[in-house]
DNA sequence: CCACCTCTTTGATATATGTCAAGAAGGTGG
DNA sequence: CCACCTTCTTGACATATATCAAAGAGGTGG
């Protein structure tokens, strides 16, 4: 029993490559991608993504974004802080108020990861 | 601002679909999306399943994962038990010690709806 | 400059999670 | 049936996370 694993191997441009991709998988590509996958494993934030993603123009404010998951503004502040240090969502100030946004690209590398991880197991089996 | 979110719909085979498919999503669809998520964020569970994935048989008993991440043994059987309650895993004895595989469309699953949902945002931008 | 709006930070709290040691449970083989 | 191996459960503990109210920070407009 090999003491190395297969996970993640190198930081690729938004997201990782990992997950089965070849040899071995060090902790910190592990905890790498661990961050942005919990980042998205909170159903708040989910829905917090999928309403930004329903937009017309795939963005809103702290404030139309607080009724839709009827929770707090600091609350809601957390959760988009969160998702936006892990690099899902980018803010920007229009006027008074933020406007977020989805990174599509973050969440496909993400999706890439994790599909390339098995797909070779599925062709295989 | 609309108050429903588009982010789970219905309950695919064997996860989930949701993430901006199409009209409102669920608090409770976005839960069961937000376990499955949970279960992979993990960086000690993530390298069990590199290892795991890295497997000529793909799959390994307890014992040999414990030396994988370093942990005992009674926090591995823990995170095992979290991938196989969630789907991601099956287990099943052989004699005395325990087998853990894959389930290589569970992954694909989650992998699918988060592409799904991005995808249509990438290509229109 | 001051009232006001939006957003974030801080402090507090409750719950969830990861971890281990110790012991129970399931199974093998003399 | 008894010693032993592997695995799981339990109890305890430390850390992390989600949440809110209150107060601070950034920006607008009379």
């Amino acid at each position: 029993m090999p003491k190395t694993l297969p996970l993640l191997e190198d930081a690729s441009p938004i997201c990782c490559d990992p997950l089965g991709s070849s040899a071995t998988l060090a902790l910190d590509d592990a905890m790498a991608l661990a961050v942005r996958l919990k980042a998205l494993a909170d159903p708040t934030r989910l829905q917090l993504l999928a309403y930004l993603l329903a937009q017309p123009d795939q963005e809103a404010c702290t404030c139309d974004l607080a009724p839709v998951v009827k929770l707090s503004e600091p609350t809601v502040s957390h959760h988009l802080k969160k998702l936006e240090t892990s690099g899902i969502l980018t803010k920007e100030r229009h006027g008074m108020s933020v406007h977020y946004r989805v990174v599509p690209e973050a969440i496909h590398a993400i999706a890439r990861t994790l599909d390339t991880a098995t797909r070779a197991l599925t062709q295989v089996v």
